[in-house]
DNA sequence: AAAACGGGGGC
DNA sequence: GCCCCAGTTTT
């Protein structure tokens, strides 16, 4: 286990990719990647994360802006809980750490949003605390090395993840080159597809190098069948402002501002429709249908453009709309139904 | 233990 | 079209 560790964490000091989040390291902003980077591509947050640390360059700031700055913050980054989560824990750090990141495993993982794969990275990343982590990569590298032939979210590959992730740190130099080094080997040396064997520190000790299809295992996840989801919206639209509300909190979208509108399993006819609303709309007609593709459905949007006499409910000009946290396919409707029409 | 939860990128 | 992604929370 020790050349092992030594080995990869050799390769990572000379292989480490120059990312924002390594180039100037602090504990917050560690925190911060570690969110932003659940279940997410490095290349998407790389992209975003200067940005969002400008606008949130410590705990006390980010309390102060508010939950609805962090959602528009995070827009098209997904998995919106993840921002009022971590909103949430800015809170927490703000009110009973003294505005400091909490160093242990155990104060990171009682944070909101904070499991164990995040404090183990925070603890080992930033403070060098022997705290093992395991991602997706990290579930990958394991089943190749120990040459564990299951599928990738089998709970014994899992676990067999955790105790090599353990053993790794344990015998480590340097917790934080070991676990990142372990992350990064799996990004970019044994990927999902194709890995580079041939230049992979861990290859003299790996199972699955010495097979001819390194990328058989681990097996494909079982996906579900993607659930359909009928959205209608109603476009109302007075003296340049547009009616919206915001969706719950829980669910699809959660927290984020839309034109009103429901949902059903099924498509709704435009009477239907129009009835259904709680308020009575003067017209009503179809102007769109978009589809949008998720991870765990698949998204009907019926837009509507409509009038109403009333005048109750939250109004908001173009500039005021930009500053609300919406999901990108709700912007795009808005952008090119609302806004652009005003030129006409 | 299983379900819920986005949006893209790569192929 | 399918698979994946620096997982966590809720049920």
């Amino acid at each position: 286990m020790r050349s092992r560790v030594s080995s990869l964490e050799g390769w990572f000091r000379d292989h480490a990719r120059d990312l924002p989040w390594r180039r100037h390291r602090t504990p917050w902003r560690s925190l911060v990647s570690e969110l932003m980077l659940q279940q997410t591509q490095v290349s998407r947050i790389a992209l975003r994360f200067e940005d969002f640390m400008d606008r949130f360059p410590t705990p006390r700031v980010m309390v102060d802006a508010g939950e609805d700055e962090v959602l528009a913050a995070w827009e098209g980054l997904g998995y919106y809980r993840r921002a009022r989560l971590l909103h949430a824990a800015a809170r927490c750090i703000v009110e009973t750490h003294g505005g400091e990141v909490p160093s242990t495993v155990g104060a990171l993982e009682s944070l909101p949003g904070v499991g164990k794969y995040t404090a183990g990275a925070v603890a080992s990343i930033v403070f060098e605390v022997r705290a093992p982590i395991v991602d997706g990569n990290v579930v990958r590298v394991t089943s190749r090395v120990l040459g564990l032939d299951r599928r990738a979210d089998d709970p014994t590959l899992l676990k067999e993840a955790w105790t090599f992730s353990e053993g790794l740190v344990q015998a480590s130099a340097s917790p934080s080159l070991c676990n990142e080094g372990l992350m990064e080997l799996g990004a970019t040396v044994c990927t999902p597809r194709r890995p580079t064997c041939a230049v992979c520190p861990l290859a003299e000790t790996c199972a699955a190098a010495r097979l001819e299809t390194p990328d058989a295992i681990p097996r494909p996840k079982v996906r579900p069948v993607r659930q359909v989801v009928h959205m209608h919206l109603a476009l109302i639209e007075r003296s340049g402002r547009v009616l919206l509300e915001q969706r719950p909190a829980g669910g699809l979208w959660g927290g984020l501002w839309q034109p009103l509108g429901l949902e059903s399993s099924e498509s709704m006819t435009l009477e239907a429709f129009r009835q259904a609303l709680p308020i009575e709309l003067l017209r009503c007609e179809h102007v769109a249908t978009r589809r949008r593709q998720l991870t765990h459905r698949t998204v009907f949007i019926e837009v509507h453009r409509a009038m109403t006499r009333r005048r109750s409910g939250r109004w908001f000009d173009r500039d005021e709309a930009s500053r609300l946290g919406m999901a990108r396919p709700i912007r795009d409707i808005l952008d090119r139904y609302v806004w652009s029409s005003e030129a006409d």
